[in-house]
DNA sequence: GTAGTAATTAAACGTTTGGTCAATTCAACC
DNA sequence: GGTTGAATTGACCAAACGTTTAATTACTAC
């Protein structure tokens, strides 16, 4: 019989399934070293000692949940970067990609900004590539948009940081943002992410746009 | 007689000092679990019982770097909010004290982007305080640009999101700037804090001005 | 100089951490 | 129903953690 408060659709989630959902908070939350193994098992359902038997401990444990997180960001990052378009279109696009894996699961930004603080040095190869994958895809829209004029003539590397500064600090600020709205700190409504996607993409686009696209 | 390979303007750091020091840059590049009492002290040259000593234990050093880098960032903004001006002046302003508090300590905006993170649960109400004034200040500025019609009539919140953002975030991936620079993967040359700070500034007004602020 | 206080040290403490292990349960198959 | 291999459990371990303690040194006032 299943569980009284909790459904699933079809079926429970396995306990490797299980662990990596409850490793993506924690970790998210806490930090790599602020989460605990216990912690993560505990919320998880399991006994700690599946995560060495399915990950072999909890660094593997890790790389498997940004692995897992990052993948499918970058699978569709890649089928944008086939896309044709103006960089206006493109850079929405990409804009609501990072906003749909953001919606699914919001841990995935945090654990993006984590790893840029520390300097990634947690993680392989690999899952390094998919790391930066959202960076590239982004130099490459801004590059594009430059060259065909649609831009100022502005550093793609300074345009691509304040882009991608401004998505993830809306997500990564996300924590405080209810811990202020709980204690009615914080004067106006709370936007939702698809607002917020729009008016910053938009945003940004007016300050890169060149004089005669805004025409 | 002075150490040879360092050398002080007049007098070696205190204990709480170099504590207090080597504490920022480690919990800026490790997080708060992350960065044990041990490799703070070894860093400081110190012993790690000086910790509980002078501080009371690591979370009252962690309390202490914070108000120390905090408060005088706080003073400064608040002489800003005193100041009058154009929106666009004002920010300009903002975004050059935060460029040279992040020039004094690299460790500052990281801290903040951490605790942003985690909601603020380790601070005190009197920290928590400075920890948002740069938050309200720049809500002032962009609620007056828009009174005043310079800017868009934008959500102040959500603009305010966008420009912290992007500062907070170019101080914060430079751990990752440096190692992709370290390894070549930076294709272009890596501009310097201010270049960028006069960009992102520029850019973002430019995003936000009105249509007859343009003209 | 001496007394008294603050600062510093090395060692040890109790706790928590991530990882391991033998024993047990479960599931699929014959 | 018995066999087999994978999955799971609770107990356990060594290492690392933050903190405390007792003893020693450095400084200051008289």
């Amino acid at each position: 019989m299943p569980q009284a408060t909790l459904r699933w659709k079809t079926r429970p989630p396995s306990t490797p399934e299980a662990l990596l959902a409850a490793a993506a908070d924690l970790f998210a939350e806490q930090g790599y070293e602020g989460a605990t193994v216990d912690a993560i098992a505990r919320r998880a359902g399991a006994n700690k000692a599946m995560v060495s038997y399915h990950f072999g401990g909890k660094e593997g444990l890790y790389r498997a949940v940004l692995a897992g997180l990052l993948a499918p960001l970058a699978s569709d990052l890649a089928g944008l970067r086939r896309e044709n378009g103006s960089a206006r279109e493109r850079l929405g696009h990409f804009a609501d990609l990072l906003g749909q894996a953001a919606a699914r699961r919001p841990a995935l930004p945090i654990l993006l900004l984590r790893e840029l603080m520390s300097g990634g040095e947690h993680l392989d190869r690999e899952t390094q590539r998919s790391l930066l994958a959202p960076f590239t895809t982004l130099r490459e829209i801004l590059a594009q948009g430059r060259r065909q004029g649609e831009l100022r003539p502005v550093d793609p590397f300074l345009a691509h940081l304040a882009v991608a500064g401004s998505l993830l600090f809306y997500f990564a600020s996300q924590p405080l943002q209810e811990r202020l709205a709980r204690e009615g700190k914080l004067g106006a409504t709370r936007p939702d992410a698809g607002a917020y996607l729009r008016q910053v993409v938009g945003q940004v686009l007016d300050g890169l746009a060149s004089a005669e696209a805004r025409s």
